[in-house]
RNA sequence: GCGGGCGUAGCUCAACUGGUUAGAGCGCUGCCCUGUCACGGCAGAGGUUGAGGGUUCAAGUCCCUUCGCUCGCGCCA
């Protein structure tokens, strides 16, 4: 018999089938046993009744065992009804259990209460839950909606190395790796440069590039191996081009999972963000966000060359009471506290055309307008301490006709993990590596070495 | 890396100022149950209180060392 999928169920009432399905719980009475069972579709409850033979087997399909079961599509009588349930209007009179692989009892309650700790170390199993499903759903609805959101921009999808030959940028701390005839390689922390080289050949370009940061952070917005949704484009008049289509594409996210993931937000018991109209989010330069604070807390940073997480904080509060707006960009970061490839506003010395977008207290996206001009780009490297001569790959792109340009970096996890109201950046994370967390660490040998 | 908090059963947590045999819920094992839907009922097993040292008549509780986790900061997406 073929497959039915577990949503088809409701049209298929009097009929034979068979379903492929995890039980997601079992209810033995005795005599007879209630299952639930759920497949990619939905979930539909199943009973096993008057059936010595198909009861005993049912005894051995433990909770996420995988099967193959069939039977016949009832409409459930008038007084089993369970409207709180998906299909609480029929259920599945199971004739024959074909157990595929049997489950053992789980370590622990996939509905109950988890410290952070065992479900990082136990993602093969936690991932299970409804809550993790919801967050993943929603991850993969993000990814799905910058994917089409870009290329409808007539933006084009790249691939940049994650091997690279050093860490052009400097500042960022590098995992180094060996290569071949003993030589160093790096992991690369950012696509930054390979996709400023794309802007020359396709104009405008994204990927959904892995960033590697060896830093030593431990926070709660921090991880060693990270997505970065990034994006480069020509032809721009200055930084805010890059805003107006940031803008529009968080409004498209936002959107899509309006549409797409109504279910997984409820059961996060999470709201889509505040965004007011217009083309670009509510923005402020550095220096009016600190005279704010210090207009409405007293606190004078106005000298401070960046914002502490706290400000930030402070200030995705007041835009969302103030503004409306669950986004804020802040502007004008000093020359000193960016790249050298930051081009400086020539009416505002001092200060670059670079921007964070701010998201419900973090930071999830950096970007700005480039140094286009091949001497300006040298002396700015020079300014920070680089060599030029280490960058000659990068810097020909810059010889032959570069158009101004500029562009993004969005963590993926950052971006998650607020969309769907998590503390930690790991929560939405499938398999988070952070200073102390990779799989091999999680190995027997350690465990007895470390937890005991 | 620095600072705070935490580490008790498989999981989530209790155990007042140090004081009998360290408890509960869930899970697990056994038995009972033909309308459950986090099914229910009865009985039971399960602990070197992360590890090592110290103070004390007495340590889960206080002190030191160490390992782990977590939160905050620096830095960042």
């Amino acid at each position: 018999m073929e497959r039915t999928l577990i949503k088809e169920l409701k049209n298929k009432v009097g009929s034979e089938v068979l379903i492929g399905a995890i039980v997601d719980v079992r209810r033995d009475q005795g005599k007879m046993a209630f299952f639930d069972f759920r497949d990619r579709t939905g979930v539909v409850q199943g009973v096993v009744f008057g059936k010595p033979e198909v009861l005993e087997i049912a005894k051995e399909a433990s909770p996420e065992s995988s099967l193959f079961v069939t039977g016949k599509v009832n409409q459930r009588p008038e007084k089993m009804i369970n409207d709180k349930v998906q299909n609480g209007d029929i259920e599945l009179e199971i004739t024959e259990i074909q157990i595929l692989n049997k489950a053992e009892p789980l370590p622990f309650d996939l509905d109950g209460e988890f410290n952070l700790d065992t479900l990082l170390d136990n993602r093969p199993i936690t991932l299970k839950r409804k809550e993790e499903r919801a967050i993943f759903n929603i991850q993969a609805t993000i990814t799905r909606a910058y994917g089409e959101y870009m290329r409808q921009e007539g933006f084009t999808e790249f691939q940049a190395p994650k091997l690279v030959g050093g860490d052009a940028e400097g500042g960022a701390e590098v995992f180094k790796v060996g290569y071949f005839y003993d030589k160093d390689a790096f992991l690369a922390t950012s696509p930054q440069l390979y996709k400023q080289i794309m802007v020359g050949v396709f104009e405008r370009v994204f990927t959904f590039a892995t960033a590697f940061r060896a830093e030593k952070s431990s926070t709660t917005r921090h991880l060693s191996e990270y997505t970065s949704l990034d994006a480069e484009m020509g032809f721009i008049k200055d930084h805010t081009d890059i805003m107006r289509v940031e803008t529009g594409l968080m409004r498209y996210i936002s959107n899509a999972l309006g549409s797409s993931n109504e279910r997984d937000l409820a059961l996060l018991n999470v709201e889509l963000p505040k965004i007011p109209d217009g083309d670009i989010f509510p923005h402020m330069k550095l220096r009016e966000v600190q005279s704010l604070i210090k207009e409405h807390t007293g606190v004078d940073k106005t000298s401070e060359p960046d914002l502490e997480p706290e400000d930030e904080r402070w200030l995705c509060e007041y835009a969302s009471k103030e503004l409306g707006s669950d986004f804020v960009f802040v502007t004008h970061y000093p020359v000193s506290k960016r790249p050298f490839y930051t081009y400086e506003d020539e009416n505002d010395p001092g200060f670059t055309k670079s921007f964070d977008l701010l998201f419900r207290g973090v930071e999830i996206t950096t970007g700005g307008q480039r140094v286009h001009n091949v001497e300006i780009l040298k002396q700015k490297a020079v300014a920070k301490g680089l060599n030029p001569d280490n960058f000659a790959f990068y810097l020909q792109a810059f010889n032959y006709g570069i158009p101004p340009h500029g562009g993004w970096g969005m963590g993926l996890e950052r971006l998650t993990a607020k969309f769907c109201g998590v503390q930690n950046v790991k929560e939405a994370t499938l398999f988070p590596r952070d200073m102390n967390r990779i799989d091999t660490l999680l190995s027997k040998d350690d465990e007895d070495n470390n937890k005991q």
